[in-house]
RNA sequence: CGGGGUGUAGCGCAGUCUGGUAGCGCACUUGCUUUGGGAGCAAGAUGUCGCAGGUUCGAAUCCUGUCACCCCGACCA
């Protein structure tokens, strides 16, 4: 492609509301243009980069044996109601009627549809297993869309569903997925980890999310550099901690903890370290059909609470945090100064709170503090002992392989085992060998296509811009003549190499703008072609061209005569097709 | 939805406190010069100052309301 005829939309300076860097670098460089909150054009540049991530997944995908097919958009309400998500979704569905008042939602995935197509279809043991898929537009009416398309409203999604005879031959389609989803990841040139996870309102048993692994990430992932256990921090386990509960050595104690209402505070006033605190939450139950039930959540000092662990533990579903005013009431003192001792609301209690000795906890008295408590002599044993922290790097690793670490990811892809959930609902049964009609056994995989391209710049940039991996790169070379319209040399030379790199079937740009020189480099690194040709008059008197990858920090000289085999040599093996 | 912030030319911003008829840089148009790292000079075009109402002789500026967008938290590919 010639720049003349193409459109650069190159930005000096990047609209105010952008942050994150990734973000930055779409509009920037022309890849995107906003229309509205969360909603996003794409450009002629970046739907390029676009349809390359997307014929990655088509490959891997087929090649895995899923079958491309596609579903509308709009989805009528009866088939979501008969699975009772039209009212689950919420508020993130965006509901719509026609002119016949018949309502209808902008699909934000598409269980529901398949699971329709395949009832319909599919009726033998001997038609399965299937795998479709399709790579369709969805919406999510997200409560804070941010960061461009990372978390847009609207976004592109390869969704896949498979279906099976049996939970064991569903851990087959499971597997194949997985692999296929390795695949992609590792073929786009992408730093990323698969990882347990929860597998949220959509339902199921197994899950694993594939997680680029960027520090601007939305979420925490826990692995073990000893061995492969890695798990969002949602999910990881917190083990409980080995040697059993510490040893008595202090009596109980009220002391004044004047103005200190964090376990950090109390700490460091009263010269003991934070885990030896304990964190007082007090929380609201509302289990179905009883009244709202005060109940107090302790995790250490220094801990976090997991609210979706906290929700697994019985009679905890749904809770919401108590609001201050319930506090005093119940428990005569304000949130900075609560502890489990001398009431009677229910106590859950994190596996480590449960193993410490001579704690120190809030006294139910403002500005009153206690130290050195135990359980069983100051306090009863509390009622529930569960997991309901985050855990934290050090914490040992819950397949007893060392200890953790964390980083952050951005989620590209998600792999459910869904079983029956749906197809029980929705009646997607098949025939077996002896005639009896059984559920099928489903399976769901998602990859935001579009949050790849926003997850890949976030993990390669510089700050001159983009860097591409090769294999999503909008063009793999780029030619920039130094004087195209000035030099008849370095005019003819620069059209000759596109021609002959065209000729290889190497997707080129050719910069025959009528730019400066510093105008059109800048615009390169900013766009981020992995492979650069300098073409000018200096080095052509002396026979060469200026070769420089977008990561090297220095040009080299070629010989004009060896420049198509140099870039054959350095172009990694299969990205060379016509664009 | 809670907390914070911003709306002035295509983009980035000043002007708002202290009302006086809208400005800077980049981009854009024309011409000349320049040309290996975001050019120089000259001339030019571009605004319902987010929207609505109010106060005032006069509102970008003050008041009231409203909308949009962004950032921090709960949701997700």
């Amino acid at each position: 492609m010639r720049a003349s005829q193409y459109y650069i939309a190159t930005l000096k300076e990047a609209p105010q509301e952008a942050e994150l860097a990734s973000h930055r670098l779409m509009l920037r460089a022309g890849l995107i243009r906003k229309l509205s909150s969360g909603l996003y054009s794409w450009m002629p540049l970046g739907l390029k980069v676009l349809r390359r991530v997307e014929s990655v997944v088509r490959e891997e995908m087929n090649r895995a044996g899923a079958l491309e097919m596609l579903a509308p958009p709009i989805q009528p309400a009866e088939l979501w109601q008969e699975t009772g998500r039209w009212d689950l979704y919420g508020p993130m569905m965006l509901r719509i009627k026609d002119r016949a008042e018949r309502e209808f939602c902008y699909a934000p995935t598409a269980e529901e549809v398949l699971c329709d197509i395949v009832r319909k279809e599919i009726r033998s043991y001997r038609q399965l297993p299937v795998n479709f898929y399709q790579v369709q537009t969805k919406f999510r009416d997200e409560i804070r869309p941010r960061f461009g398309v990372m978390r847009a409203r609207e976004f592109t999604m390869k969704d896949a569903y498979s279906f099976d005879t049996s939970f064991e031959n569903l851990q087959k389609s499971y597997k194949a997925m997985y692999d296929a989803y390795t695949r992609i990841f590792t073929r786009l040139g992408l730093q990323f980890r698969a990882v347990a996870a929860d597998s949220g309102e959509i339902g199921g048993t197994g899950s694993h999310e594939f997680q680029v692994l960027a520090r601007s990430g939305e979420d925490a992932i826990a692995y073990a550099p000893d061995s492969d256990y890695a798990a969002n921090v949602e999910l990881a386990e917190a083990v409980a901690p080995a040697g059993g509960r510490a040893p008595t050595a202090q009596q109980m104690q009220k002391v004044a903890t004047p103005g200190k209402h964090t376990c950090e505070a109390v700490a460091a006033f009263l010269g003991i370290p934070i885990e030896r605190t304990i964190k007082s939450l007090v929380v609201m139950a509302s289990a179905e059909g009883r009244p709202d039930e005060m109940v107090m959540l302790l995790v250490r000092g220094d801990h976090m609470l997991n609210e979706i662990k906290a929700t697994k533990v019985a009679g905890l579903k749904p809770f919401r945090f108590a609001t201050d005013a319930e506090i005093r009431e119940r428990l005569g003192a304000p949130a900075g100064s609560l502890g489990p001792v001398g009431h009677a609301i229910r106590i859950v209690a994190d596996r480590t709170v449960a193993a410490m000795g001579d704690f120190c906890c809030g006294a139910n008295d403002d500005g009153y503090h206690l130290t050195g408590v135990n359980w069983g002599r100051d306090l009863p044993e509390p009622e529930t002992v569960a997991d309901i922290r985050n855990v934290i790097a050090g914490d040992p690793s819950p397949d007893g392989k060392g200890t953790l670490e964390l980083v952050r990811g951005i989620e590209v892809g998600h792999v459910f085992q869904l079983r029956t959930t749906y197809s029980a609902k929705m009646g997607v049964t098949y025939i077996d060998e002896k005639g009896e009609t059984k559920p099928m056994e489903m399976g769901c995989y998602g990859i935001g296509v579009t949050r790849v391209v926003a997850a890949a710049i976030e993990q390669n940039h510089d700050e001159k811009g983009i860097i591409w991996p090769e294999p999503m790169a909008p063009f793999l070379v780029a030619i920039v003549p130094m004087g195209y319209g000035r030099s008849e040399l370095v005019k003819a030379t620069a059209d000759k190499l596109y021609a002959d790199l065209l000729a290889e079937g190497i997707d080129t740009f050719l910069d025959d703008r009528d730019e400066r020189p510093g105008v059109l480099l800048a615009d390169q690194e900013l766009i981020g072609i992995p492979h650069r040709i300098v073409v000018g008059d200096r080095g052509l008197k002396e026979g060469v061209v200026e070769y420089q990858h977008r990561r090297d920090a220095a040009a080299t000289k070629v010989a004009l005569a060896d420049a198509v085999a140099h870039l054959r040599s350095r172009l990694v093996h299969g990205n060379v097709a016509k664009g």
